[in-house]
DNA sequence: TATAATTATTAGGAATGCCTAACTCCATAA
DNA sequence: TTATGGAGTTAGGCATTCCTAATAATTATA
C-alpha cells in the first residue's frame, strides 16, 4: 500500500490554481484563498509544500504557476471532477451543486481503476439502445416512486423494450 | 456548510468495533488496532474522543461497547460500506479487493443524498429488464474491448434487445 | 501464588493543516 | 516622492492523528 504522493488537500490547491490559470490566465494567493474557502496564510504555506514538490512555481509576491508535472496531477484531479459530476448528474439525477460538493470530494478517495470504470459505464449507459437518457428517465420516474425493496418497476417495461427496439433501429447508420 | 460530527477516523475506528462486535461479540484495543493497521497508543486515544463524544462505552482495561448512537452511526456506515462494495463490485465489475479499498475511502466523502441515489439505481438497474445480470454482461465485454470514445459498440444490439423483450415475457408473475 | 507474557495506558513528539496577529513588500495616488 | 492600503509572508498556536518508549494492569503459566 504505497501513500499517496500528495495529500487530497494539496490535490485541492493544485485544481484550484490551475482552474484559476485557466479562468484569469495566472493564479494569484488571494483569489486560491478565496476559492478554496481558507486564509491567506494557509496557501503560503501550501505553496511552499507545493514548490518543495515542484509541481508549482512561486516567487515571493509572485504570481503561481503549476509547473509541467503539476498541470498533469492537476488535469488528472479535475478530469476525475469532471466526470463523476458527469456521473452524478446525468444518470444519477443529483442536483448540480451537491453533486459538486460530493464530485469535491469522491475525487481524492477513489481509485484510478474504480473511476475508470465509471467513465465506461457511463459511456455505455450513453451508447447502449437499452440505456441511454430515455432509459433514464424511466429510472428518475423510478425514484420518484422511491423505489420499493421489493423491486417492483411502476413503468410498463414491455412497452419501454419496445420503444428501445425501435429506437435501435431509427438509430441505425446515424451515428451520435 | 455544517462540520460533521465525526471525522473519517472517528467513522472507520467505530465501522471496525463494530465489526468486532459482530465477528467476537466484544471489541478490545488490540483486535481496534489490528482491524484498522495502527498501533494501540492511537487505539487509546481515538476511543478516549469517542467516550468524549458518547459514541462509545469503555473503562480503563475493559471491553469496547458502542453506544445505541454509536452502533446507529456505525451501522450507517456499514451500510454504505456495503452498499458501494456491491455497487463497484456487482456493477462496475470491480474486483472485491479494489472494490472493499474504495469502498472504505469513499463512505466517507459521499452526501447521504447520493448515495441513496446510487442504491436506488442499482435496484433499478437489478429490476429494470432493461438492465439487469445479462445487460450488465455487455457492459463487462465493452470493458473488455475498451469502449472507444466514438462510442461504437461492439455487441448485437437488435439481438439483445429482444432478448430483454423475451426475459421480461419469462419472468412474468415469477418475481426474483 | 509468584513470575512471565500479554494487553493497555501514558508521556512525549512529529507531521498536517488550519488559524490570528504582526510584519513586509509593492503599486498607486496625492 | 512619499504616504497608504492591499497582498503576501512569517511567527506562533491549536487540533488531529499518528508514532515510539516507558509504565501499569491483567491474565496465564509454572
Amino acid at each position: 500500500m504505497k501513500k499517496p504522493e500528495v495529500s487530497s488537500h494539496m490535490e485541492d490547491y493544485l485544481e484550484g490554481i490551475y482552474n484559476l490559470e485557466r479562468s484569469y490566465k495566472v493564479a494569484r494567493v488571494k483569489d486560491i484563498a478565496g476559492w478554496l474557502q481558507v486564509k491567506m496564510p494557509s496557501v503560503s504555506g501550501a505553496l511552499q509544500t507545493l514548490v518543495r514538490k515542484k509541481l508549482i512555481k512561486h516567487e515571493r509576491h509572485g504570481y503561481v504557476e503549476l509547473t509541467p508535472r503539476g498541470k498533469i496531477m492537476a488535469e488528472r484531479i479535475q478530469n476525475k471532477h469532471k466526470d463523476l459530476t458527469d456521473f452524478f448528474t446525468r444518470i444519477l439525477n443529483i442536483p448540480p451543486v451537491q453533486a459538486a460538493r460530493d464530485a469535491c470530494q469522491t475525487e481524492h478517495a477513489i481509485s484510478p481503476m474504480t473511476m475508470n470504470q465509471i467513465r465506461k459505464f457511463v459511456r455505455f449507459i450513453d451508447a447502449c439502445p437499452r440505456g441511454g437518457t430515455e432509459w433514464i428517465k424511466y429510472f428518475m420516474a423510478e425514484c420518484y416512486f422511491s423505489l420499493s425493496a421489493e423491486k417492483k418497476l411502476q413503468t410498463d417495461c414491455h412497452q419501454c423494450i419496445k420503444q428501445s427496439l425501435k429506437n435501435k433501429n431509427n438509430a441505425k447508420n446515424s451515428p451520435r
